[in-house]
DNA sequence: CCATGTCAAGGTCAC
DNA sequence: GTGACCTTGACATGG
């Protein structure tokens, strides 16, 4: 079990994910922000690693417009400097790796020129693995996308998609299951066609299930993932307590996420926290985490 | 300098 | 059919 927070360090000072307006493009502007984001990222990296932060999201604007035609740079051969020393760092230190695409990238979409444009955005974010040197562990995870007013018909869709992609993006993508339209239940029926892993979302599934509690749901989606997969990931965030004040202050609430840790006890698995104060809630429930057997710290490695 | 408007992209829902 | 919302900031421009 390795601990971990979304893309972004609010502690250090720099920002891995900037971006500028696509109309402000140039290739010069690219290479300056993709720098910084790249040298940025090494120093999140180094942070973690002196808090036992083993687990990471890497922005999806590390390579700002990379799946655009506007851009014409051969990114990877331009930073590949850049990219294997941060390939070496991270597996030197065994950290674990996701990205995640954004709203847009649907694969399942009716829509000729969206799904051209997703396809793309899959094959950045597996360049962008790809070029760290990164084995099948480090996962892209996405949505199963919209309904279309026939699930059944978008969910065969899907599949279908999913067999047509490049073996190189297909040996990164997971599936997690959403708060509305794709429940585990759903993503696990795609996993039995396809054998893609599932990534647990807990907020999700509380919102959206069929009746599974924690417990079940731990023991039906960490089986699909394979020994090439790694650790199962999970991604945890919880619903703001209804405390005054609390819009702006939101932090983890460690008791709950406690919880999580005592119904879970049979599973290892790899959790992002997904919670607004970032690194800050992960230095909270490190403690905690200290005292669990199956908690990875970086005496490990 | 500061305030405000705007930003690649999709899907869903309320009206 | 249109527009707000998701989620959130921060880039960019105009005053």
């Amino acid at each position: 079990m390795k601990v971990g927070y979304p893309c972004i360090n609010l502690t250090i000072g720099c920002k891995g994910s900037s971006r500028f307006w696509l109309k402000s493009y140039s290739e010069e502007r690219l290479i300056d922000t993709a720098s910084n984001n790249l040298d940025c990222l090494h120093k999140m990296l180094r942070f973690n690693m002196k808090h036992d932060i083993l687990f990471f999201r890497i922005a999806s604007d590390l390579i700002p417009f990379a799946s655009h035609a506007v851009c014409r740079l051969d990114w990877p051969s331009y930073f590949r400097r850049e990219f294997e020393d941060l390939g070496s760092y991270i597996n030197c230190h065994e950290i674990r790796i996701s990205m995640h695409p954004g709203q847009f990238t649907v694969l399942n979409t009716p829509v000729p020129s969206v799904l051209e444009n997703s396809t793309k955005e899959l094959l950045y974010h597996t360049r962008v693995l790809d070029a760290m040197g990164l084995d099948g562990t480090a996962k892209i995870q996405l949505h199963v996308g919209g309904i279309y007013n026939n699930k059944q018909k978008a969910i065969l869709q899907f599949i279908e998609r999913y067999r047509d992609l490049d073996e190189k993006i297909k040996k990164r993508l997971v599936i997690e299951n959403d708060e509305r339209n794709y429940s585990l239940r759903d993503c696990l029926w795609i996993h039995s066609e396809t054998g893609i892993p599932v990534l647990f979302d807990v907020l999700h599934h509380k919102l959206s299930n069929s009746g599974e509690s924690l417990e079940e749901a731990f023991a039906l989606f960490t089986k699909t993932w394979g020994k090439e997969d790694g650790i199962p990931m999970v991604d945890y965030s919880h619903q703001q307590t209804a405390k005054l004040n609390a819009r702006h202050s939101e932090s983890i609430d460690v008791e709950r996420f406690e919880c999580l840790l005592e119904q879970t006890k049979p599973f290892d698995y790899d959790v992002m926290l997904e919670i607004k104060d970032k690194e800050k809630s992960v230095l909270k429930v490190l403690p905690i985490l200290m005292r669990d057997p199956r908690f990875r710290s970086t005496a490990h490695v």
